[in-house]
RNA sequence: GCGGGAGUAGCUCAACUGGUUAGAGCGCUGCCCUGUCACGGCAGAGGUUGCGGGUUCAAGUCCCGUCUCUCGCGCCA
């Protein structure tokens, strides 16, 4: 008999099927039992009868996250026994057999409230729970949407490489690799010079790739191995115009899940972003200005905002301007990448932006340095060597434009989507200084 | 890396100032139950209190060391 999927149940209704599934509940009542038996698509009520010897019999032996195969005859419930408003809640399986696929060995019930740490260990356990399974959901609506919004924006996509020849970047920490020959090669900080590098082929261009990142960093928005949403765009003017393109790209992101995933929101507790139609914009100045006057205190370093000022500008920019996301420009040119455009008149403020989203900073862009000379001269500035990055420097010998992107950390967007609390529970295998699953078995 | 909090049953937690045999809920095992849907009832098993050392008549509780988790900061996306 071919399978039926549970959520088309109830166009059977008087007629004799397979399901396939797992066990979610059993209910024991002695001469009958009861299941909650759910695959992809919904969970359905099963009974098996005391007539039924056989379905009894192997009944009895199965317990919670058992696989199965159960042949029934799909029946109309009693009037007294609807379960209202749950799907398949005015039918039920009337189970003539049972084929156990698989026993289960479970380490607590599925329903069971777990810490982090627990969570974390048992993944491939704990990864079926509803609240997982909601967060990877939404997780790869944000991906599918992001880049539908880009690639209507006229971006080509690309893949970046993950293994690299140089810690591109310098400041942030990465990982070594052992490479032939007795040489080193790096895992990827970020795609950022391939994406530049793409602006030359493609004008436009965006990249979902994974970077790592070695850094002692111990907090509920920090991973080893992480997702970015990368995207370059050539003949621009100012850093205003990623800006649009990344606003246009999270305002279809978040019309695309609130349209799609409303259920979701609901589970989670959580509300669908405030979006509006022009996201505000402060400098660095003004924001930590409102901070400062707002909630009375003093800010320690002006050259940045510290996770205290991200989580209070976007109170503040919630509760006046009815958006929960603000991009915040003008940070010194200093404090950003030796690659990010600065120009003579606004010194020294660079042409970079941050965008925060509830409280937290998820995507860091701007206008690039795309002359040659004035390139060269500012890695001689930060003390880097030219001839390391000849690769690099080689897509500004063959011309190209003024240009700008950002880039967006996948797992930060989807923890603040869903207000998580901690950006591991938004990665579906997260790595930290002490968290490499395999690695963690061996000991 | 620095600072706070924590580590007790499979899970989530309790055990006041050190003081009988370390408890509860859920889960688990067995028995009972023909309409349950987080089924219910009865009985039961399950602990080197993270690890190592120390103080004390006595340590889950106090001290030292160590490991891990967690939150905040630094740094960052």
């Amino acid at each position: 008999m071919e399978r039926t999927l549970i959520a088309e149940l109830g166009q059977h209704i008087g007629q004799t099927v397979l399901i396939q599934g797992w066990v979610s509940v059993r209910r024991d009542q002695g001469k009958m039992v009861f299941f909650d038996i759910r695959d992809r698509s919904g969970t359905v009520q099963g009974v098996a009868l005391p007539s039924e010897e056989l379905a009894i019999a192997v009944a009895k032996e199965i317990r919670a996250e058992y696989v199965v195969a159960m042949e029934g005859k799909v029946n109309e419930r009693p009037p007294k026994n609807v379960n209202a408003g749950v799907l398949n809640g005015n039918i039920e399986l009337q189970i003539t057999a049972i084929t156990i696929l698989s026993k289960a060995d479970i380490p607590f019930e599925l329903a069971a409230e777990t810490n982090l740490e627990t969570h974390l260990d048992h993944l491939p356990y704990t990864l079926r729970t509803q609240r997982s399974k909601d967060i990877f959901t939404m997780q790869a609506a944000i991906l599918d949407a992001y880049r539908n919004s880009l690639r209507a924006q006229g971006f080509a996509e690309f893949v970046a490489p993950a293994l690299v020849g140089g810690d591109a970047e310098g400041g942030a920490a990465a990982f070594k690799v052992d490479y032939f020959n007795d040489r080193t090669a790096y895992l990827a900080t970020s795609p950022q010079f391939y994406k530049q590098i793409m602006v030359g082929a493609f004008e436009r261009a965006f990249t979902v790739a994974k970077i790592f990142r070695a850094e002692k960093s111990a907090t509920t928005r920090h991973l080893s191995e992480a997702t970015c949403l990368d995207f370059e765009m050539g003949f621009i003017q100012n850093q205003y115009e990623p800006m649009h393109v990344l606003a246009n790209a999270i305002k279809a992101t978040v019309m695309a899940v609130a349209d799609k995933h409303a259920d979701i929101f609901a589970r989670m507790g959580t509300t669908v972003p405030l979006v509006p139609e022009l996201i505000p914009v402060l400098t660095l100045a003004e924001a930590q200005a409102i901070v400062a006057k707002e909630y009375n205190r003093t800010i320690e370093d002006t050259n940045d905002m510290s996770p205290e000022d991200e989580r209070q500008i976007c109170e503040y920019i919630k509760n006046n301007h009815a958006s929960d996301f603000v991009f915040i420009t003008h940070f010194p040119t200093k404090k950003r990448a030796f690659y990010t455009y600065e120009d003579p008149a606004e010194a020294p403020f660079s042409r970079g932006f941050d965008l925060l989203f509830r409280g937290l900073e998820i995507n860091s862009g701007a206008q690039r340095i795309h002359n040659y000379d004035a390139l060269v001269a500012r890695m001689q500035e930060r003390g880097l060597d030219p001839a390391k990055f000849s690769f690099y420097l080689e897509a500004f010998k063959v011309g190209m434009p003024p240009h700008g992107g950002s880039s967006t950390g996948l797992e930060r967007f989807t923890a603040r989507m869903l207000e998580l609390p901690n950006v591991k529970e938004a990665t579906s295998f997260p790595r930290d200084m002490n968290r490499i699953d395999h690695l963690l078995s061996q000991e």
